[in-house]
DNA sequence: AGCAGTTTCGAGTATGCACTCGAAAATACC
DNA sequence: GGTATTTTCGAGTGCATACTCGAAACTGCT
């Protein structure tokens, strides 16, 4: 975080150069603000394409237009632009979710929403499978986020549940881990051959048969 | 990244100038046979435990106990290599399938079998995941599969339906592609934290969702 | 204008990759 | 035993990789 501005929570990790200043903000931290979302914008776009491994700073480098040692004054090691860029999906998904009322509502129309952007999928599924592998940058990511989506839906089952909405039988536990498995699912097979993958509509069938008919 | 390099001193033997071969049956050919199998199976191990792109030739001849050009002259390219990968792992899951009565007993036996090779669903969940990329070489593989898979259960589906043990309003086709995105996403869950998530338990729940209880 | 700090990059390092080439060793067949 | 074939590998190629180093160019503040 070369300006100290206030705004970002890049926690952790500082840069290691052995400076010590007091609150440097020299001017130009518009411009490296600015930077560093391009950057990160163009590395979405090429590990979704390709995954991490496979991604190279030097694609990045040339999509954003500047050299590959360029860029790594902003993002100093590659892992850690991945883990900017997932932490940047979350934002993106969380800023495009209304989260409207109703499980049903809520996941179908976030699957649909998800049907106009298949590079955020792309990221997604790449990355969540390739995280399984032996010492992968992204792996505590990937565990805590479902475990947090799981405990998530956990809840708005249990509240359903409480309601007499939900149709008698269900673990909630265990319906929430579908959920989520369901969805990851569906989506590499859409990757796959989108015409004939129908994510929001599968959704939308196992939600109505995990809830009460009424 | 520099993920050091690490040796896995297989066979400690040195092998320069004598060597008595053990097995060294009749014919060039059957010892060729024997090395394919051996090569495709340390292939499998390192592909699961990495992935395609970050797997590399120089591991698996490592762990087969041989140069790596002397692997490339069993499998000169290494996409051929990863077919061959896959195809086995069709005939291993294939033969471990008595493919027993019931889509229910088929599926959840089946899950449950695969506790014990999590270096098989590994190889499935990382390579299936890859495959989305662009100009992966086993992205027709997986296609090919999926279309499978999906015609297999949609098909299972439609004759219990006929039966009238299928709960109604279920659409055979989103079913089947449901059954096979669940049971693919709850493997990758599984693979994260192996404790907390029964992939048996859940295909099992959904199933009983899908049929009339009886 | 001078300076502190930021941003950029050219050149380089060390490593790993898939794959080629040519030849030696092992083996099979007569 | 001699010859053809298979199997194996050492050495090398060309390329890509993440990352380092050091310095130039730029920026805005005083």
């Amino acid at each position: 975080m070369p300006t100290g501005r206030k705004q970002a929570p890049r926690q952790s990790t500082e840069r290691t150069t052995s400076e010590h200043r007091p609150v440097a903000r020299r001017g130009a931290g518009a411009k490296s603000a600015e930077r560093r979302r391009s950057i990160v914008e163009a590395a979405h776009a090429v590990f979704a394409e390709r995954g991490y491994h496979a991604g190279s700073f030097q694609e990045i480098a040339d999509r954003v237009g500047m050299s590959q040692t360029g860029l790594l004054h902003y993002f100093p090691t590659k892992s850690e632009l991945l883990l900017a860029v997932l932490h940047r999906r979350d934002e993106i998904t969380v800023d495009a979710a209304p989260e409207p009322e109703g499980l049903i509502q809520g996941i179908v129309g976030r699957a649909r929403a998800n049907e106009s952007l298949p590079g955020v999928i792309e990221l997604y599924s790449v990355l969540c499978a390739e995280s399984t592998t032996e010492g992968h940058p992204a792996r505590s990511y990937f565990v805590g986020r479902f475990a947090e989506i799981r405990t998530t839906y956990a809840a708005e089952l249990r509240a359903l549940q409480a309601e007499g909405r939900v149709r008698p039988g269900i673990d909630p536990e265990r319906a929430a881990a579908s959920l989520v498995g369901l969805w990851d699912g569906l989506q590499v097979q859409w990757l796959l051959e989108p015409e004939r993958i129908d994510v929001a509509a599968c959704l939308r069938d196992y939600l109505e048969l995990l809830l009460e008919p009424s």
